[in-house]
This record gives structure tokens, sequence and C-alpha cells, in this order.
DNA sequence: TCTTTTTTTGCACACGTGTGCAATGTTCAT
DNA sequence: ATGAACATTGCACACGTGTGCAAAAAAAGA
């Protein structure tokens, strides 16, 4: 009587099967010992009943829930809903199920996320932004949560970063600015200083440095859209306007373009070169052409879920290094040659 | 011992504490009775030990998981991710938690997801984009998993729409055109065909046709930006060129603008009005200042949730109608008044 | 046909938790 | 001091599943 009560076992299949629950839970366990025959009338029974194995029970008992936590903040961002799109996507593909947990900016948001995804017993947690405090890192490591920490550093055991060349980027955005012929650089940030930003930011600075070119330095704000306006205003307003700009994230340089073209009527990439980091998808979009840095989502992704189903392979902490090639585009003069 | 095995579980905690297993679980169950001296016991036993609840046994015996499914395509777009933001934060903060699910744009693959939320069992899926197919909603119902329909139409027992004014907004976009004096009306839409879509369409269409206005009509490709800079392109490269374009989303409406402006260069909204749907972010960025009505997606969201919280108060199906205000910005001639 | 090998099946236990029930300990009014 | 009312605690069962183990059945070999 599976009927008015809530869902329907396996008992209640065993029982219209006429089988034992054994050979219910055997044929839907990949590998098992079942018969053709006993499989089918098993089969037969579930679909008549609208069977489905309870994933919780099942995740009780074999200790694999299937579950992956992804954790982050500013969620529908659009670097960072594709990063989710992507790795959700992938998920799936290898029988897993992504359970999607919100954070403020603030790091604790992060901790009270990552006991969240221990208290579902999650298989693994990828940490999009917001960085655990190291104890809490390590009563992860204690619950056997595996952590996918992106773009941030200071890793633990158990756990793997995946790193992107900022530092190399930033260095190639300021030779190409120079070639392109500009010689007032200035650099837009955001107050974020997360890991990535930083080395974005400081891979700029020091080339610059090693070359004796001065640098215009604004940072403001969190990083949005917002702010890369106020940036080109502030930039712009300045003596010596700058005539090139590194902006550290795609979503800041559509800020500081549409203040340089709105509010200065200044034309890109004529009076002013852009460049930006991320490769969102509004970059590509004809108002906007910027030439930027492409984030490897799709690589991003599949090197988490291969960690993941990598099983204990590597157990000690791990980087994984990948690269954002540029995408040459018409925000900056000249064909990038 | 709860060391190196995998993680660490009320027995340990009460062997730890000195208590009874069930002491530990009513410690960790609000408004159970358990002594403050046994409470700090075992408190401070679980703090050492970092003890997590486990939900997914919680929720076995209990019944009540505390997962909802959030189901849809086009994860990434920002008028969906927006909405996902919402609905994540407030499931949270009612202590529940999302699981995401992916789909292309086939009803079979919301079909899959149904089932895989069955299998956690999920307490309700939230389908954002795509029609189940009716036998496996009498599946979700049968195994209790109750179903929010968000601008879909056909619902069955236990389940929820929440819908837009989409032809009511569609008529004011019309009315909005005429007052600014605009006389050759287009229609730009994608060729999803989905039910919020077609009511966007069939409103404009139907109210044109009472005032006996032509319209001219064109539906292309997926709801993205490249298809509307393809329509843009059909519709500008005509004989008596259009001089207002509704679009039936946002997305559509960004691609129309770039196509008049950088492939005919044309001035918006001098010699071409254009009105969207959906609001989303890029929507008020200074390149598009785009006049267009706003997803109410706070008020979505907590519709969908307060309905999660009802219980079963009501328990046939329900329609829950919500409007999308105008957001008028600057891509229509005249103030809008 | 009889023995040996292999496959199939059911029983029973385990996973980690909530909770009814009875027993025990505590408070309070009389 | 005594009984009643009450708070606290432990036992044991239940939730739905996977799987080792032994029994049974089937297949294979002689």
């Amino acid at each position: 009587m599976p009927g008015r009560k809530n869902s329907v076992s396996a008992k209640d299949v065993a029982a219209r099967a006429g089988v034992s629950r054994a050979a219910v839970s055997r044929t839907f366990t990949p590998g098992a010992s079942v018969s053709k025959e006993t499989r089918s009338k098993v089969l037969e029974a579930a679909e008549a009943l609208g069977y489905q194995v309870n994933h919780l029970a099942r995740g009780l008992i074999s200790r694999k829930t299937g579950i992956v936590a992804l954790i982050g903040a500013d969620l529908a961002t659009p670097y960072r809903s594709e990063l989710i799109r992507v790795l959700t996507e992938r998920l799936q593909a290898s029988g897993r199920v992504a359970i999607l947990i919100n954070t403020d900016r603030s790091d604790s948001t992060v901790d009270v996320a990552l006991q969240q995804a221990i208290r579902y017993r999650a298989e693994a947690a990828v940490v999009l932004s917001g960085m655990p405090e190291s104890s809490i890192s390590e009563l992860c490591h204690r619950n056997g949560l595996r952590l996918v920490l992106i773009n941030r550093d200071d890793a633990h055991s158990g756990s793997v970063q995946i790193r992107l060349n900022d530092a190399e980027a930033a260095r190639v955005a300021l030779a190409s600015f120079l070639r392109a012929g500009c010689r007032r650089l200035a650099l837009a940030s955001s107050q974020a200083g997360t890991p990535s930003l930083l080395d974005r930011e400081n891979g700029f600075l020091a080339e610059a440095e090693k070359r004796g070119l001065p640098v215009l330095c604004e940072r403001l704000g969190p990083t949005s859209y917002e702010s890369g306006l106020a940036l080109g205003e502030r930039l712009l307003m300045r003596a010596e306007r700058p005539d090139a700009v590194f902006c550290t994230t795609d979503l800041l340089a559509c800020g500081v373009m549409d203040a340089a073209r709105h509010r200065f009527s200044l034309s890109i990439p004529n009076d002013l070169s852009v460049i930006g980091f991320d490769d969102i998808e509004q970059a590509s979009w004809d108002a906007y052409a910027l030439t930027t840095f492409r984030q490897p989502v799709e690589e991003i992704g599949a090197a988490a879920v291969d960690w993941l189903s990598d099983g204990d392979a590597a157990d000690g902490p791990r980087i994984i290094h990948l690269t954002a090639p540029m995408s040459w585009r018409k925000s900056v003069r000249g064909n990038g040659k």
C-alpha cells in the first residue's frame, strides 16, 4: 500500500514483484548478481509503482552520496554563473549532483556553508570565492569533505587549488598596450583583494616598474559594473588622462568603457584602449568588443571533476595551473601584432 | 575512535560526553527535552570532535530532507542566474538547501531531472524552464514531490504556478510606442515558444490588430544575444524600416540595439525605439539604457518559498499572479508620459 | 545419474538519525 | 515527610538502503 503515505520503497516493489527486497536492491545496483528473470519482474513492478531509489539511504550505507557543494558569492555574476553552469553540467555527467550555497563576501559565511556541506555529507566542496578559515578546513578534512579551491591560495591537505596565470596575463596586457603605442597607463581594480585580483594588479605594476613606466592606479568598491563606472570617472577626470586602462575584471572594464564613451565622449580605442579579464559574454557583444583574457571555464570544470573522480590517487595538496588565453577584439588600437 | 574512518557520528559524541546517543540527538533537535547540564556536555564533546548532524539520516527518518531542486536550462543567462541567486538565498534563509539541475532545452531532460529530484527525496522542485510531461508530473505527486512551475501553464495537483502579466505588459509596450509617435511597429522574438514568450507576442499582436496597426514580425533561433543581432539585421533590412521594436526578452533587445547601432548606424531612440522584457542587469548599463519590464525576481522567490512553508494549507493546484512593472529608461522617444 | 562448480536468492546486519515509552530523578505543594 | 506533578534519560524501534554469508537452485562435468 504505497498509496497515500509518502514515497514508494524497495519493500513495496519487492512485494509486488514477489521477490525479496534484496533482489530489488541488487537490480538497481550495477554489477550485482540478479537473474534476467527476476530483474525484469522487479523492473516491471518498479515501473508500475513509480519507484525511485532513495539516494539518501543509499548514501548513508555506501558512504557515497554523490553530492558536491558549490560555494560562492555573487552567484548571478556573468563569470560566476558560467562557471556554475559548467560545473553542474560536468557533475551531472559524472552521475553526481550539485548543491548550491550562497555566501556573502565575508569569509565567515564560507565557513557556515562548508558546515552545511558536511551535514549533507557532500563528497566535496568547490569554493568559488572567499577563503575558509584554516580550522574549518581541518574540520572538512576530518569529516572526509574534499576541497576544491578555485583561484585561492593557501590550500591544506586533501584539497586542490586551481589557479590561473594571472600575473603573466597582466604582463601580456601591458606589452599589448605598449605595442599599440599607448604611453599613459592606468590600472583599475576593485577593493575585493582576492588572490587572483592581486596577482593581476601586481603583475601589471611590477612589469611597468621594471620598464620604468608610471601607472595611474585606482581601486574602488566591489567587483561590479558600477565600480567600473566610478573608476572610469575618477581616472578620466585626472589632469593627464590615461590612454590605456587594464581592468582586472570584464565587469569593471564594461563600466570604464561606458564612462569613457557616455560621460567623456571618448572613442575606444582611438582615445582610450581597454583590456579586461574573464571574457564574460558581454565582452563579445558589439557594444564592447572588449579585448580580454578568457577564463578557461570548461577546463576548470573538467579539472575539478576529474580530480574528484581520481579517488585518493594523490592525497597531498595539489595545485593545477591553467592558462587564460588572450582574446583579441577591438578595444585596443592596432591588431595586436 | 572517530579518527581515520570517515565522519564522526552521534555515537562518538555520546561516548565522549558520557551520555546516551539519544541525548545527543535531542541536543540538536530544537524543542526536545534536555537538561542544561547534559546539553553543554554534549555541545562541548561535539565541538571537540567536529561533529555535524547527518542531514541525510535525519531526512530519512523525519521525512523532511530540506532539499529543494532547482531545474532549468540556460543557467548562465542573466535573468535565469539572478532568479537562481534569489531562490538559493531564500531557501537557505528558511533552513533549506538547493540542488541545481541543468537541463538542455528539451522537455525530456526535465523529466530525468525530476526523477533525480525524487531520488534525493527533495521536498519540492522549482521548474524554471521546460515542461514536465504529465505522466512524470503524476509520478512526482505520488512520491510527494511538490512542484513549483515558473511561467509555465498546465499545472497538476500539488503544484503551484507563478505567472506574470505578460500580455498586459506587451499592451503597455505598444501604447508606449504609440505615445512616442512611433508608427512602423515590429515584434522580435525567439522560436522558443515558451508560454510567457507566447503571451508577450500575442498580447502585442492582438492589441495592434485591435487598433488596426500592422506589425512586422520576426522569430528566430534560441533566446540569446546572437538571435537578437540576427533579428535586428532582418528587421532593419526591410524596405520600410520599423521605428519601434518590441523584443520579448532583454537579451534579444540588446542584440537588436547593437545591430541597429553598429551595423546600420542608427541612433536610439531617435531612429529606433526599443522595449525589452526581464530587466536584466545589462539593460541598466549606459550602453543600453533599455526601457523594459522588470521581472519581480524577489517576489517570485518569496512566493515560491512561502508556498513551500505553507505545508499543505492549499492542496489543490494554485496560481500566483505577479506583475512586471515597467522600468523607463532611454530607449524610447519621449519621457513615457 | 551423481558430484562439483557456479549462479541466484533470502536473511540479517549495518549506516546515522528521530522519537514513543517507560523508568528514573527532581521539584513542589501539602 | 509524603505524594503528586514534572523534567530528564535510556532503551529500542523505525527509516530505506547495500552487502556478506550461507542456503538453495541451476549448470556443468564425469
